[in-house]
RNA sequence: GCCCAGUUAGCUCAGUGGUUAGAGUGCUUGCUUGACAUGCAAGAGGUCGCUGGUUCAAGUCCAGCACUGGGCACCA
């Protein structure tokens, strides 16, 4: 890789991120800088991936987790630890079937036509083509994980590792089968466990439906009216019950009803579930499709009726529904019941439904044999954990969320009915009919001994797989080196929305397997929403693709806009303008390190400031904020606040840097001040820019590494250079003991008067229309004798940033004619006027300014009152308008001031 | 219903009990100043959600309330 500083001259004006991005990920991964380093510290740091699902593109979400972890990664790897940051994909059960479907679908094919084993082909050509894909992608932002481990979740040694667990959990109890009722998709036409059951708010109707006694009564009504928000579930109902305490019933005695338009006979139980305030007091049970009225079920030993088939169609025991779409049998139903004069009444009523996570059909609660995970122990190893402190949550209050969630956990249901994922270990006799669980092909039944066996059909939960993945794609359980110096991982990067779950159920599971916390740290992010921070999604249309972004922006510009903004909120804002603005802020650092090297050419690097005599306060001003500036970024990065650092190095590079050493620093390169003092600002500049380089790296890695290779004696990649240290007095300034001792805060101190007094005058100059291409006579008096050593110190600088063509410092002057006089702390400021504004041109000038803003004025005016501009310009169009107004009215009466002062 | 977070400039957000509450962006004015017009300089813009309390001192700590966002649990 060519370096040295004469590739200055290709320097472009503008920095073009294109040009060079890939350039560099080439160069970082040949040279196999990615994976762990042999450290000198013999620490190590490790991060283990969120795995991206194999079937889509690098999403924003993506991009803000990744970026953090790389900004983890190189920051720890640039401290000296021996680094691994690990990356792998996930399998993604439903998510990816679901997406190979759709694709078959348009061919005309589908998966039952195909066939189990062809349509597993099928995933796997899919898995070769895209899972490769999001790997480029995290590459092209600059995702330094070691490629060479990277792992999926369908790997031959993960799988073992995925039945190992199994059968373990099993043999232990944890794992056991039974008939429940889960949450089944009958789009997906499989079980879901709780968690992947999204609820929203609808507005729907609660119907009343009349139950007629079996026995007609002498008196009063012969039925009993229940309410249900899901008429077609009555074909299942084997009971209505009511409250025991509640006075309505209690003469009613045992009694039986008859289900209306099937006429099965319906005991009347009496049960505390049942609230007599809600409905009629009356509620049909239905054991088989809801769960409340399956543990009725259980406890009154009622019949269980599925009356659905897996796709959600009635089954047989539906009678004349059978067939029908559960809501087309519902609007059926419902029609058949009012004819029949057994809907009593409609009301509007507002629920929650539910939806299967990946597709949004609506779920049906229903009764299954399932296998699950036995909870509440894990949790409990896991709520103790976090409690101890073994596990800590940044930011801290994701803990109480944690705990809430583990501390009503119910037994996590992990069987699907897809083809997609870990086939169940489990094979039962087809003689005895027993299960038996092993890691490979049982030879025989574990029960009676039969070779007659088949293995169940059902894959595990994608987040089973999950669950293993810190410690499993470290070499478990095999175990070996990596699993030894890298696990625990040192940090879990992730986002809110997976708390439940992947980041508990890692902390149940890799307690349980390995003995050990899966890693130390959990740190929580948000998502990223829109500007409007509403989540991204295609149906809002309102995602905004970060390859698109990298492409017109640059990928540090993308990096560090995702990292800048710091909320708890749930959604970070994310809007071009912002990018926009970091895009700018790479291109002021290419232009200040442009001209850095541009002043360097006769420059070689030295170990330490040759000739003090010539060191100013600037120099020393900048190398103290600079010394801050260390500080600050590495702790703000230890403690995960990657915004404040963001924003310090922002602030030091454009505010400080930029806006004040390079201007004040611009006369001595030039010669003017004489070669030592030239050569001492080369030897800072060169300083500064190097160590704010490195400190920026692990945020703009591409941009930091294409000034830092053409930095005279660059050494090899900033990614693997040393991270700056805070810099002593002594080391820069060997000062006598006594007068090192407050050098830096007295430098702080004294340019900060310098800055308020240059601030002042360009104020002052602004204000009185001065034009900045002429220059001014300026006259400072302040009695106080430090001020005063200061200033005269600092003449050149002043004179230069001032544009000041006689300058007089004293603490007797007098005040000279025709002049304007401010103060800054106890130094008095004047400018002479004299011959800078003619009075007559600057009085016809801002006339002509106040003719222009009134004409602006009312043209803005016109347009607000204007209806039309209010009912046609969006309401960000308007508020625009507005503000401009505001702008104009103010900026007209300070013209008008400036006009009367001049009178 | 329970839990969490938030409420600060037109917008998006920082702010660690202590001078005059900051940044980016937007807006206004001026400027081809020698690295950068993706720039420079200057300016305008604030009831720190409301009400109390603690304190010499509160945007900051405490309590209550209001509103916004999110999560969890639910009665058919």
């Amino acid at each position: 890789m060519g370096r040295g500083h004469r590739a200055i001259f290709r320097m472009k004006k503008r920095y073009q991120p294109q040009d060079i991005e890939k350039k560099w990920t080439d160069w970082w991964e040949k040279r196999g800088y990615f994976s762990p380093q042999p450290s000198r510290r013999k620490a190590t740091f490790s991060i283990v991936m969120p795995p991206p699902n194999i079937t889509g593109s690098l999403h924003m979400g993506h991009a803000f987790d990744l970026t953090l972890q790389d900004i983890l990664t190189r920051f720890k790897r640039m401290q000296g630890y021996e680094t691994l940051w690990l990356p792998g994909t996930d399998h993604a059960g439903i998510a990816t079937q679901n997406v190979v479907e759709k694709g078959l679908a348009k061919e005309g094919l589908s998966r039952q036509k195909l066939g189990r084993e062809k349509f597993l082909e099928r995933v796997w050509q899919w898995k070769e083509k895209y899972g490769e894909r999001i790997f480029s992608q995290l590459r092209g932002l600059g995702a330094s994980c070691s490629w060479k481990d990277k792992s999926f979740t369908m790997d031959k040694e993960h799988s073992a590792a995925v039945r190992k667990v199994f059968v373990q959990l099993y043999k232990e109890g944890y794992i056991y089968r039974g008939d429940y009722i889960i949450n089944w998709c009958p789009r997906c036409e499989t079980a879901l466990s709780d968690i992947e059951v999204e609820y929203e708010e609808i507005k729907g109707k609660l119907y009343f439906i009349r139950y007629s006694f079996k026995e007609k009564k002498k008196e009063g009504k012969d039925y009993l009216v229940v309410a249900t928000t899901r008429p077609e579930t009555m074909l299942g109902d084997t009971a209505v019950a009511v409250n025991p305490g509640d006075e309505r019933f209690k003469k009613l005695g045992k009694k039986y009803l008859i289900l209306p338009l099937v006429g099965r006979e319906l005991p009347l139980i009496l049960d505390e579930y049942v609230d007599p305030e809600f409905g009629t007091g009356a509620l049909k049970v239905t054991p088989a499709h809801d769960p409340n009225d399956f543990l009725m079920g259980k406890k009154h030993n009622l019949t269980f009726i599925n009356v659905l088939n897996k796709d959600g169609t009635i089954n047989e025991k539906g009678g004349i529904y059978q067939g029908l779409d559960r809501y087309e049998c519902r609007r059926k139903l419902l029609a058949d019941l009012k004819q029949q004069g057994y809907l009593e009444k409609v009301e509007d009523y507002t629920y929650r439904i539910g939806s299967c996570y990946r597709c949004q059909t609506p779920v049906e609660p229903y009764l299954s044999r399932q296998w699950f995970v036995r909870m509440k122990d894990l949790a409990r190893e896991a709520i103790r954990l976090v409690k101890e402190k073994q596990v800590e949550f940044v930011p801290p209050h994701w803990k109480k969320n944690y705990l809430g969630w583990l501390e009503n956990i119910h037994d996590w249901c992990i069987s699907r009915q897809i083809w997609w994922g870990h086939q169940l270990p489990v094979w039962y006799c087809e003689d005895c009919g027993e299960p038996t669980v092993a890691e490979e092909t049982p030879g025989s039944c574990s029960a009676c001994g039969k070779i007659e066996l088949k293995q169940d059909k059902d894959v595990l939960d994608t987040w089973f797989s999950s669950s293993l993945w810190p410690f499993t794609t470290l070499g478990w359980p095999k175990g070996g080196e990596k699993l030894e110096k890298f696990y625990p991982t040192s940090v879990l990067c992730t986002a809110w929305e997976i708390l439940f779950f992947w980041v508990a159920r890692m902390i149940m599971m890799g307690f349980k397997c390995t003995g050990k916390v899966p890693f130390y740290k959990v740190y929580i992010h948000p998502l990223i929403g829109d500007e409007k921070r509403q989540k991204m999604s295609k149906s809002k249309g309102n995602v905004i693709d970060p390859l698109k972004i990298m492409e017109d922006y640059g990928t540090d510009a993308l990096r560090f806009s995702l990292v800048s903004p710091q909320s708890d909120s749930p959604y970070l804002p994310f809007s071009k303008d912002r990018v926009r603005g970091y895009r700018n802020f790479a291109n002021k650092i290419w232009n200040a390190s442009r001209f850095v090297l541009m002043n360097l050419e006769d420059f070689r690097p030295r170990e330490k400031l040759e000739d003090l005599k010539s060191v100013r306060l600037s120099d020393k001003w900048i190398l103290s904020r600079y010394s801050s500036l260390v500080k600050e970024v590495t702790s703000h990065l230890e403690h995960f606040k990657f915004s404040e650092a963001a924003h310090s190095l922002y602030q030091f590079i454009w505010g400080e840097f930029c806006d004040w050493y390079i201007e004040l620093v611009k006369p001595r390169l030039s010669g003017k001040e004489g070669p030592s003092s030239r050569c001492t600002a080369q030897w800072i500049l060169y300083y500064i820019l190097k160590g704010t380089l490195k400190l920026l790296h692990p945020f703009m890695p591409f941009i930091t590494e294409e000034i830092y290779q053409r930095l005279p004696e660059a050494g090899e990649s900033i990614m693997l250079s040393a991270w700056p240290e805070k810099i002593g007095t002594g080391y820069f300034f060997p000062l006598p003991t006594g007068e090192r001792k407050g050098v830096r805060g007295k430098a702080e101190e004294e340019m900060n008067l310098l800055i308020k007094l240059i601030q002042e005058v360009r104020t002052v100059r602004s204000e009185m229309m001065i034009p900045p291409s002429k220059k001014i006579d300026l006259w400072l008096r302040t009695s106080n004798e430090k001020n005063l050593d200061i200033l005269k110190e600092n003449k050149p600088e002043i004179t230069n940033l001032v544009k000041a063509k006689k300058l007089a410092i004293d603490k007797d002057i007098t005040k000279p004619a025709l002049s304007t006089s401010s103060l800054v702390e106890d130094v008095e400021i004047f400018i002479s006027l004299k011959g800078l504004i003619d009075l007559d041109k600057e009085k016809k000038r801002l006339r002509a300014n106040l003719e222009k803003l009134d004409k602006d004025l009312s043209t803005s005016k016109k347009k607000l009152s204007n209806a039309n501009f209010f009912k046609r310009a969006p309401s960000k169009i308007v508020e625009k308008e507005k503000e401009k107004k505001k702008t104009l009215i103010q900026t007209s009466e300070r013209l008008k001031k400036r006009l009367e002062e001049l009178k």
